[in-house]
DNA sequence: AAACTATATCGTAATATTGCAATCATTAAA
DNA sequence: TTTAATGATTGCAATATTACGATATAGTTT
């Protein structure tokens, strides 16, 4: 069917999911890693780092934008796209906290 | 045409794609948290956890293994499967780091 | 051995994703 | 106002994902 039944989960699961999910391809991870690097960006300057056509890279910044995980201002004849903070702020305490988690209980299983 | 182009991304780039990719379902998200509550676990309690069919749920953690998120051991007639903590390490690392470049920047753009 | 249990695999339908050429919308420059 | 530049949208082909019934495989129990 190709279609994930988001309503038997819980919200933090189908949030985390969701953005995960948008991280989930080199091309997004990419565009993340550059933005960070340059701290603003236009949309050029991506298409011109990555292997790929504008369409493409339009389109896969258009779903780290739905995911949250950047923010888009229009400014004049291009747009200045940023890493939002927040979002990765969710992911970074998400993936803490299991950290811990796992170092407290040292798997009594495997 | 549905195919990434991988080799055209650094391995780091590729790496937490594929991690990120095989979180990005909630189903997976929630059978790693409830791996992570429980610290040790047979198929068949996830298949009962979640509200899916149990071929489905195989496949999701076929998914999760090939990320090498989670181990799974064979135990006589069940299997026990371990969220791989190398991994979630790997994932935690790279949100610290980006959490970190972030706060350091305090976006002189957006 | 036969029956039962647990999990994996196969096959398939429905839908989603990836990538790009062509095109549109908007702003900037001439 | 025409032209150029930037980025979004559309449409489409190729492929991947999601879900599950049916079946296979392998260990356990009787």
């Amino acid at each position: 069917m190709g279609v994930t039944k988001t309503s038997y989960f819980t919200d933090e699961q189908n949030s985390i999911a969701m953005i995960t999910k948008a991280l989930g391809h080199p091309a997004r991870i990419a565009i993340i890693d550059y933005l960070l690097k340059v701290d603003a960006c236009i949309c050029g300057d991506i298409v011109n780092e990555l292997p790929l056509a504008q369409p493409t890279v339009s389109q896969h910044l258009k779903e780290l934008k739905n995911a949250g995980l950047i923010k888009g201002e229009i400014e004049g004849n291009t747009i200045c796209y940023c890493i939002n903070n927040d979002v990765i702020a969710e992911l970074q305490s998400y993936f803490t906290k299991m950290s811990i988690k796992l170092e407290q209980k040292k798997n009594n299983c495997c």
